[in-house]
DNA sequence: TTCGCTACCTATCATTGATAGGTTGACACC
DNA sequence: GGTGTCAACCTATCAATGATAGGTAGCGAA
């Protein structure tokens, strides 16, 4: 039957798309060739075209991969007990670290240049963000008892905040930072201060 | 006597250096190549290297270029009338109208995966950006009569702010924004609230 | 004229992402 | 056993791209 082939495919498949994120994380989504990742893999070069469609194609399933985890901590985190303010303190927190533990995935997500942008691979990406500003959205509409323009303005804006300090944080870190736990807090204190009124 | 050559080559880096930033705004930096750059300007693609030394020097000269007029508006702003509360969201609005308009700069400036980045280039483009952070930084420093982790700290914060909604603008087009002026109106009244607390 | 310099050009690389077409080995079926 | 089929992989090769090598037309000065 084929029931339940548990291909050999699948685990190739698994070993690609942990080798190109190791490289990813190592040497930055541009400087890594697709030679690179069969290198590491131990395969040739045109051998990852039978797994994946595009170069392109194996940093977006990495990408959608990494946002699944997102998700999953930020829904966590809209869950958990405590004050609205506290959830959505927790919610940054989890959001800012996933951004700089995951920052390949990040990247690829939220600072790389759209290539052509094929809708197919654009559509599965944008979906997966979609997912996760959802969660903050829906903490903000819960809080505010509605789901108004302003209550809209307030979740885009303090998702922009957050995506503002880890992208910062991770296109400029030659900058001369404070000591990044510190500017981590202060910068959430800051933007969930009122962050429903 | 070569007092002042105002020779052909200068006139020929200017040719090359907005033709570059019109096909980097009209199609994304990474899209266009050296040999779309020279055919818009008429010269063959190896005469680029007569003016810039790669690529990537013409991305950085023009962000360079680009971030000397933000300074000199962030400038007019922290310089202008009002109280700190009003010059910081003029400052604000600044920032994130440059962003918008000159996003081709503001992508290779903040937004692009450093290459393997010449210590050179990098370090031009790099001191372009502070001498624009450091307008910001100065006017939290003259409203808190002091320069302390706070200070720097509550800076460092508003810059991400700012930033992180610029790029999310650009990098995420699609996604279901509700109306620019509004959201840009929302986020600078939640960065600027309280900002010198 | 002849030097030398500027601003170009054509020809050509090496590196990439991607495709074409063939080969191997396992398994099913007669 | 022979034979077909299929998945997984390979070598060879493209086209596009950034960058270099080396030559040349024009022009002003000695």
């Amino acid at each position: 039957m084929t029931v339940a082939p548990p291909s050999k495919a699948e685990d190739r498949r698994e070993q690609i798309l942990n080798a190109a994120m190791r490289l990813f994380l190592d040497h930055g989504v541009q400087n890594v060739t697709t030679r690179d990742i069969a290198a590491a893999v131990g395969i040739s070069q045109p051998s990852l075209y039978a797994h994946f469609k595009s170069r392109e194609d194996i940093a977006v399933k990495l990408s959608e991969r990494a946002f699944e985890q997102l998700s999953a901590r930020m829904a966590a985190a809209a869950n958990a007990a405590g004050t609205p303010h506290e959830r959505l303190k927790c919610m940054g927190q989890v959001y800012v670290a996933f951004g700089l533990e995951q920052s390949a995935a990040y990247r690829i997500a939220f600072m790389l240049e759209k290539p052509t942008a094929q809708p197919s691979e654009k559509q599965a990406i944008h979906e997966s963000g979609m997912r996760c500003f959802a969660i903050l959205h829906d903490l903000f509409k819960s809080v505010r008892g509605s789901d108004d323009l302003k209550t809209a303005a307030l979740a885009q804006s303090t998702w922009a905040s957050m995506h503002g300090l880890v992208a910062l944080l991770l296109s400029r870190p030659e900058f001369p930072w404070i000591e990044q736990e510190v500017l981590i807090a202060c910068h959430l204190e800051q933007v969930c201060r009122r962050a429903f009124d």
